[in-house]
DNA sequence: AGAGCAAGTAACATCGTGATTACAACACCC
DNA sequence: GGGTGTTGTAATCACGATGTTACTTGCTCT
């Protein structure tokens, strides 16, 4: 799996943001580095060779726009810039400037990882072989690329929210998840919803389960913790 | 497991609580230091090294928030909140300020030991996703992911009290557990429950494990002292 | 053997949690 | 701009979990 875990900058001067970023990706086995200026992040590219970087654009100092300017001079790695509000403008600029993708808060931790992943892959070729973009458990497939639910008996038709929140169940297989959990990973950071809604929508998933021909209890609730898929 | 015990700092005006939370720590293999107010708080954060900050919200002088906001500046180690109640609000604002986690009084010695270890871990770079934490006696196997307690022949279904119980029992397999440590373990702080409520979980407990076919006897009574988890 | 106490057992009331439904807000597409 | 599909929240319902009480059983010590 990790011959050689892929090295990634975080930029961003918010701790909660750092924080969350540095967290998932960490979880999915990555290397992060975390440093909360422009002038420090410039520096930290100097000394190491990152494959990754991800800036905020609202930075104290040197702003992600002027840092990925500078960075370009140095390496080629993929930017992947992060912006307070999901402004065209910021986008457009951006991307002009030399970014390769662009994610406006709030976002999803899967979310996050799935670009991540993607602009890796995109730059160095079979960089993460071990990776697949599937999911697979109990007879049910996720195709994290096709964005599709599929098993034997065909398709399951479902809408973003319910897609992520049946990644989320399928990563961990077997293993129960809070509803906080849930929150965080499928709904992304700083989840200002009731976890109540997780119920709501952990319904409305089984309903779509057992509609496309599926057992509905493949997800299952364990009272007072959360929800497990069955492994 | 322990090269180095991780250092903890609680921040609590009510010695229940810091009691309570201390002992827990101990009990695990964590070093804690106790402070009754923000700005001891401040200054022993000041001097030490901590891996983590347990802070109450509502805190004479600088509350919590505040004394979150400070922190941030020196060091980065993950702050975990706790609050009287589970507000909504409270849940928002700590997590914006960049506190890592939320747990809401009151809360079980089992969940706030969960909460500090993935903490911890979060922290120190990689994530283990092999090591379970499953605790196995005699045939008996409890998986805390998973949550569920099997052995060959087959589950056991449980609630979440008996679930809590029977870890707390199985945690220290041969060796007697009195009432009083079952409630403070299982039931959490401030466990306003008769010790006599205790044997009625045991007695279901007993039966849940009769009816999967195990042998019920595992759960031992001694007299006068409390209950004991066959070795 | 019998008194006294500890634990087992059963029954019951209450509470909490999750399922379910309905509805309102919102985004997106034509 | 209208319409459709998606999403979050509130209200309601039903059931399982929990804690307590009362009663029974059984151990222990004299």
């Amino acid at each position: 799996m990790t011959d050689t875990p892929s090295r990634i900058l975080v930029v961003d001067d918010e701790p909660s943001i750092t924080d969350f970023v540095s967290y998932a990706l960490k979880k999915e086995g990555y290397s992060a580095d975390v440093v909360n200026n422009g002038e420090d992040a410039f520096a930290y590219a100097s000394k190491n060779n990152y494959d990754l970087f991800i800036l905020d654009i609202m930075l104290p100092g040197i702003d992600g726009y002027e840092l990925c300017r500078r960075l370009r001079a140095k390496t080629n790695a993929p930017v992947l810039f992060l912006s307070a509000r999901d402004t065209e403008l910021d986008k457009v600029v951006g991307l002009e400037i030399g970014g390769d993708d662009y994610l406006a808060k709030p976002f999803g931790i899967r979310e996050l990882i799935a670009r991540v992943r993607a602009l890796l892959r995109r730059g160095q070729g079979a960089e993460y072989p071990g990776a697949s973009n599937a999911i697979t458990a109990s007879g049910i497939t996720l195709d994290e690329d096709a964005h599709t639910a599929s098993g034997d008996k065909g398709d399951i038709d479902l809408t973003p929210r319910e897609f992520e929140l049946l990644a989320c169940l399928m990563k961990s297989a077997g293993k129960v998840v809070s509803r906080e959990d849930l929150l965080r990973d499928a709904w992304g950071w700083e989840y200002l919803t009731e976890t109540k809604t997780v119920d709501t929508h952990v319904k409305r998933l089984r309903d779509k389960i057992a509609a496309a021909g599926y057992d509905p209890s493949l997800v299952e609730t364990v009272r007072g913790y959360g929800y497990r898929f069955k492994a």
